[in-house]
DNA sequence: GGCCGACCTTGACGGGGGTCAAGGAAGACG
DNA sequence: CGTCTTCCTTGACCCCCGTCAAGGTCGGCC
């Protein structure tokens, strides 16, 4: 197994070898523990991440006292926290260690004059928001139209390779927290496909049975 | 009543009027009756807009048949679709006119041309996307955790004034798809707050009586 | 090994809100 | 003026899914 780096970043995937050296000259690297918080909401933002290794989960904190909504997971290797830097001063989500990690830091100021003197970093990071934007409303659609078990299909669709299984990334509770439900109504899905001869399920291992 | 122009868009604010110029040469103006739709998901997008004068209704289609939910309702001077040009090919969801509105079309070549060529305009970009990114994680967060009768709340103390009534200026069955409800639902809540004394409803007018 | 704590599963229950249906109310238009 | 359409409101029904509770399983750790 090969170590990633944090260059296979969609974001800097279209960059110059200087460019990249630009930005490794910025950059600092930081290590985290399951459960371990990178960053909370409305904390001052100090610049974006890459993820390199292990999985981050973004949530928001809100009203209800415990609940808890996932934006997203992100894997490796991923940039977030991007589009903080622009909206606001502040982080408008929570970012927590789903297990040990490995994070590469771009401190704000120095990212920020770089955008500034090349216009195809800029477009970069412009891709880069779309594709969150993409995420994020694909969400509301899922949210507001489908119920779980249909949210769950989707999921499972995407992620199902057609022969060989899956392994969970993460817990089911994180991908239960993902799909906007809870753990308990995962489960009873992942019954309901099971019973229905189409999905196997052991343990963290998912394998792809019959159409959907 | 003053015409507004499209320049006050908040993805224009920031540049110059040599800028300006150059970006009024590639646009172009339409108008469209309600009901008309102006771009349909799917279809290749030819650029993004800016909506100078009525309401425009953003939509998903959905596997479920005849449900839509809404991604946001746009009123003017706003910009929308910026994003659509970078995340692919077609436009991620369709423009429906609410009402008799007018729209400035910014063509996507020359536009792109132009960003390449100012930062600063490609800052304000990233700047625009940023904001869409908040307010499309915001819903996601209310939709995941608030019920109706809490995201009705949190719409009327961010859209009511202290003193005065609000015209709503949209009908309310397009308010309800915004705030993920259906009529029935929005209709209920206004009773209840009606009852309980903190609002006033009359029409299309609505006007705040007390804390919330 | 034995204990303890996460995580997962399954059952029972209740409530929020979507759906269906039946009128008002308010223009649009002949 | 009547008619039609669209929007809004209110009532009745019921289903999805969140919550609570009770095990079961699989670790980590002394």
């Amino acid at each position: 197994m090969t170590t990633p780096t944090w260059h296979q970043a969609p974001l800097f995937t279209t960059l110059s070898p200087a460019q990249r050296d630009r930005l490794e000259r910025m950059a600092g690297s930081r290590r985290l523990g399951a459960g371990e918080m990178l960053f909370l909401e409305e904390e001052p933002c100090t610049g974006f991440f890459v993820l390199v290794e292990g999985a981050i989960q973004l949530t928001r904190s809100s009203n209800v006292p415990g609940a808890h909504p996932t934006l997203a997971v992100v894997l490796p290797v991923n940039s977030f926290a991007e589009a903080a830097m622009f909206g606001g001063e502040a982080f408008p989500a929570t970012a927590t260690a789903l297990k040990p990690s490995r994070v590469v830091h771009v401190p704000k100021g120095p990212f920020l004059a770089a955008l500034r003197a090349d216009p195809d970093l800029a477009l970069a990071m412009i891709h880069a928001q779309a594709v969150w934007l993409r995420r994020i409303t694909q969400q509301v659609q899922e949210l507001s139209t489908s119920d779980s078990l249909e949210r769950l299909r989707t999921w499972l669709r995407a992620h199902l390779p057609e022969q060989g299984a899956l392994t969970l990334p993460v817990t089911k509770k994180a991908l239960a927290a993902q799909l906007g439900m809870t753990p308990e109504t995962l489960s009873r899905g992942l019954r309901i496909f099971q019973d229905q001869g189409v999905l196997e399920v052991q343990g963290m291992q998912l394998r792809k049975k019959g159409s959907l």
